[in-house]
RNA sequence: GCCGGGGUGGCGGAAUGGUAGACGCGGCGGUCUCAAACACCGUUGAGCUCAAACUCAUGUGGGUUCGAGUCCCACCCCCGGCACCA
């Protein structure tokens, strides 16, 4: 157990800490005394304005971007510093290979977490999100992150929401916006519909509340017209496989047929002509429309299934018997009680009703029976299927438990279908692709996707239907009922007309009122405000305005551009500037937004190309995904009587209390850093504590940059130890530093000296390439080794002059590959220790020389049918005859050849010499 | 169920098909100290009761190869996402 960082919560003295008062000879300090240094380097940097950005032609451009973060109102904790760090370390390193760094950050301000903290604060949002931008800007100047502050926003400015309206005007204006009376996903706690994309299982996003359904008009982004596009260009992307597999699979391409149904029963068609006139439908030809991926079963097709919430039910209970029609009913009201989550709720029972009627399956001329069952969803295709029970595991279910025929149709051979018999019978269809057909007339033998093919063109030529490509991508539900948001710049006349309104209207201001909590009947608050509602339109009639606001989502979707050209009064940006800086070089944040705010920005971006706003299709070319930062968390075993939830292994207790009760009830787990857990370490406690700079290299080092992190206190420590080392290194060897080692570093040939720079050119290497991979754990390993085997080198050898030049070269290089991860250590030893002016980041980053880095001596493995016998050590580049000579000297080696006869021998330069024997 | 990512010492993790376990944490032994902490030095996969030598070791079982943690096939387990999507 982690007993150190559990005492130190709990308020025990601390082994270590807490700004220690040793060793203050300031000039020659031994070891990382972060508190002595860190403060003057932090000022420094803000009085030179140091992380202004550079716009300068004649150099490359590299744009870092952290995710646009909501500033909450607990802090950062040193979770999220697992974000910025690794940002702000490929950035510093840009900067000092010579490009023009874009490193902004700025405040998802808008939207309702502000909202709801606000209410539950009882303080108007506005002021107290600047509070929190605040904090966190405050918070991550203490770690030393490399923003260029100047370009900061927040996304409720009026000059910035401005922009949000005028891009909402774009879309509108291609109709990609447009308002529709839908049945949407509404929260009750936080009385607002919510996008698809923000219900996870039935519940809210947000505050876990089931959501209902209901029925109010609402503002969509039309998404659904960039489906094919956002799908098509993630293949070029340079993301985490696993981002683009989740939002491949939230637009969920599927390609197939949609074809006609005619319906036949009473009421209907085929010589029954009791039409009721009056109805919407006299309808000897009415019909309904399914869609299939599997046109291949169409055979097999013995019943259909409509959705509960089909138009076409309307209908049909117009015309059915009194008997069926209640039934139906009946079927309706319940299927339209049951919440999402338990329609959906893992393995339930298939239900349905018969409506009466029966549908033509056009392959068969054969009448099947319609029936409406949930398992079928509205939103989804049609709304209606053809149901194969022999080829589909869903409709084999239904089939079986409502007494429904079931037609194998298809089998892994023409001569195998026993096989689909004996599946049959263990209540399985045969849903293999990889099969022939089987009782399916003149296609029966035929291949799935030959079938497929044909019977596709077969419905064409019928003129029933025809392919189709269906995407599970709905649209982009963007209309919130609440105030803390970006006004919808959209106003309606007495006939309730819409109209834009115009750009020299804009900003539509937010009101500032008092009282703005959310109401119930759907109504956004600001309806409820006359002065903000009653406006006049474009011809100067009186007008009503829009009231609901934009979802924050909106205002992150274009954050990124307006970096490039914060300042802008006369556009939201100017499109030479971010044509320069676009797209994001490296974008960084967490996995959580992977068909949220990924998939948005990337819609936007798309539209903005097309109105030649932008010159990308895409607006961020490399994403990283962080891990997260867990921590020791205690919790205790359920008493009597106590449950626990699914998955949980015990009930979460405060540290306080864990400090009461028996150890034996105890149960100690790793559990990310959260407010709610009271396990949260913050950027403050663990800079005070240990440094800023060994804060920064814990997190860098102690696991892949996308892995998660146990906080450990021992692991801060082991930071420190290795920044101790650095300072250690340049003051043991401060009196043979020569400032102007360059002008002679080229003439060492000193052998010993040769080595010191073969460590210097193999670190540089080793660090330059590891940061552009992300890898920071191994270029800070490369440090320590270079730390290791310098201090051995100077060990074995005598002082010399080319020594001296050597060993110089090593000191400065080291302190400017660290800067980027410890910029303050790095900047107090280059001008206190090796007397340097100015500053790390706006020095040169040292070109690593391969030649320089090759080792001349190597060690060879010796094997002995791939089994390591023995090594020994040569000068680099040895001749295959030489190696495999020195390898059959090796006493081991000898021993295993013995009595055997040599067969083969493989000789890899520099590496290893196999000898095969028998 | 489907999709994605994984499984390597006591722990976090390294390893372009070529000496598995870099680097660190922890442990053990030592130096320093009155003592501790800090720091430093040495050692640390398992087995064979020292060592050498040898054997075994990268979830399991097969395969390709002179040689496999790495490539191929099958399976097991863990994490993340989606989930009645027709």
């Amino acid at each position: 157990m982690n007993c150190a960082h559990f005492d130190r919560l709990l308020g025990y003295p601390i082994p270590y800490g807490g700004n220690p008062g040793w060793g203050t000879n300031k000039s020659m300090p031994e070891r990382y005394e972060p508190a002595t240094f860190e403060p003057k380097w932090r000022q420094k940097w803000k009085e030179v304005d140091l992380f202004r950005t550079r716009e300068d032609a004649s150099r490359p451009k590299f744009y870092g971007l952290d995710f646009f973060p909501y500033p909450s109102g607990a802090g950062l904790s040193v979770g999220h510093c697992k974000n910025y760090v690794p940002t702000d370390v490929i950035c510093r390193m840009k900067y000092m290979q010579g490009y023009n760094v874009l490193h902004p950050m700025g405040f998802d301000a808008f939207g309702l977490p502000a909202e709801n903290e606000a209410i539950k604060r009882k303080r108007h949002p506005w002021p107290m999100i600047q509070e929190y931008g605040e904090t966190y800007h405050r918070q991550m100047d203490l770690i030393g992150i490399s923003y260029d502050w100047s370009r900061s926003f927040f996304s409720s400015e009026p000059s910035y929401y401005r922009w949000t309206q005028w891009l909402f005007k774009k879309l509108y204006e291609k109709d990609l916006a447009f308002r529709a009376n839908a049945e949407v996903n509404w929260c009750p706690k936080d009385k607002t519909a919510l996008a698809n994309e923000e219900v996870v299982g039935g519940l809210c996003e947000r505050c876990g509340t089931p959501v209902e359904k209901r029925a109010i008009p609402q503002w969509f982004f039309r998404i659904t017209s960039y489906a094919q596009r956002l799908l098509d260009d993630l293949d070029d992307l340079n993301w985490p496989e696993g981002i683009k597999a989740m939002q491949r699979n939230w637009i969920g391409r599927s390609e197939g047929v949609e074809f006609e149904m005619r319906i036949s029963g009473p009421g209907l068609g085929n010589g029954d002509h009791r039409v009721d006139l009056d109805s919407d439908s006299h309808a000897p030809n009415l019909t309904f429309r399914v869609f299939t991926t599997r046109i291949d079963t169409i055979f097999g097709m013995t019943f259909c299934v409509l959705a509960p919430e089909h138009p076409v039910v309307k209908t049909l209970l117009k015309h059915a018997p009194s008997d069926s029609a209640q039934a139906m009913e009946a079927y309706r009201a319940q299927a339209a009680a049951l919440s999402d989550i338990s329609r959906q709720a893992e393995g339930r029972e298939k239900t349905g009703v018969f409506t009466g009627y029966h549908a033509i399956n056009p392959a068969t001329g054969k009448p099947v029976p319609i029936y409406l069952a949930d398992y079928v969803l509205m939103g989804y295709g049609t709304g209606a299927i053809m149901a194969v029970p022999g080829g589909d595991q869903r409709d084999f279910d239904f089939a079986t438990r409502y007494g429904i025929e079931i037609i194998p149709v298809g089998a892994p051979a023409i001569d195998r279908v026993e096989e689909v018999e004996a599946l049959k019978a263990q209540g399985k269809a045969f849903e293999s692709k990889d099969g022939v057909l089987i009782n399916s007339g003149e296609y029966t033998g035929k291949s799935v996707s030959e079938a497929q093919q044909q019977l596709g063109e077969w419905i064409e030529a019928l003129g029933i239907g025809e392919r189709k490509v269906n995407y599970k991508l709905r649209d982009w539900l963007i209309s919130r009922q609440r105030y803390w948001g970006c006004p919808i710049p959209v106003t309606y006349d007495k006939d309730g007309h819409q109209d834009p309104v115009p750009d020299d209207l804009l900003p539509v201001m937010l009101p500032d009122v008092e009282n703005y909590e959310p109401t119930e009947d759907g109504r956004s608050p600001l309806a409820a405000i006359p002065d903000f509602v009653n406006t006049t339109g474009p011809d100067g009639t009186l007008a009503r305005r829009e009231t609901d606001t934009m979802g924050g989502f909106a205002c992150s979707s274009w954050y990124f551009l307006r970096f490039c050209d914060p300042h802008n009064e006369e556009s939201a940006w100017d499109k030479a500037r971010a044509d320069y800086w676009m797209p994001v070089d490296c974008y960084v944040g967490g996995a959580e937004h992977a068909v949220m705010h990924l998939l948005y920005a990337r819609f936007w971006t798309k539209v903005f190309y097309d109105l030649g706003l932008v010159s990308v299709k895409e607006p961020f070319a490399r994403l990283e995904n962080q891990g997260q930062v867990l921590a020791m968390t205690p919790y205790r075993k359920p008493r009597e009587g106590e449950t626990l939830d699914v998955g949980d292994e015990g009930i979460l207790i405060s540290f306080a209390e864990a400090k009461e009760i028996p150890e034996e009830d105890l149960l100690w787990r790793w559990a990310r850093m959260s407010k709610s857990k009271g396990n949260v370490v913050t950027p403050e406690e663990a800079v005070d504590q240990y440094g800023a700079d060994a804060l920064r290299v814990y997190e860098l080092f102690v696991a892949p940059f996308d892995a998660e992190v146990q906080w450990s206190n021992e692991g801060m420590q082991g930071a420190t130890r290795f920044l101790s080392r650095v300072f250690k290194l340049v003051s043991d060897n401060q009196a043979r530093w020569k400032p102007g080692w360059k002008h002679s570093i080229e003439s060492v040939s000193d052998p010993d000296a040769l080595k010191i720079r073969r460590c210097t050119h193999q670190l540089i290497l080793k660090v330059t390439q590891d940061v552009e991979k992300f890898a920071f754990n191994t270029a800070i390993s490369s440090m320590m080794i270079f730390l290791n085997s310098v201090t051995d080198l100077l060990k074995s050898t005598d002082g010399s002059g080319e020594l001296d030049i050597a060993l110089s070269e090593a000191l400065e290089t080291v302190v400017l590959v660290l800067s980027p991860f410890a910029p303050f250590s790095a900047d107090e030893i280059w001008t206190e220790m090796l007397g340097r002016t100015g500053f790390t980041y706006q020095s040169e980053w040292p070109q690593g020389d391969p030649e320089l880095a090759k080792e001349d001596s190597v060690t060879i493995a010796v094997q002995v049918n791939g089994k390591l016998r023995g090594t020994f050590e040569t000068s680099a580049g040895s001749t295959q005859s030489d190696l495999e000579a020195s390898a059959k000297e090796l006493g081991g080696v000898q021993a295993q050849l013995d009595g055997k006869t040599i067969r083969k021998v493989i000789v890899i330069p520099d590496k290893l010499v196999n000898i095969v024997a028998n």
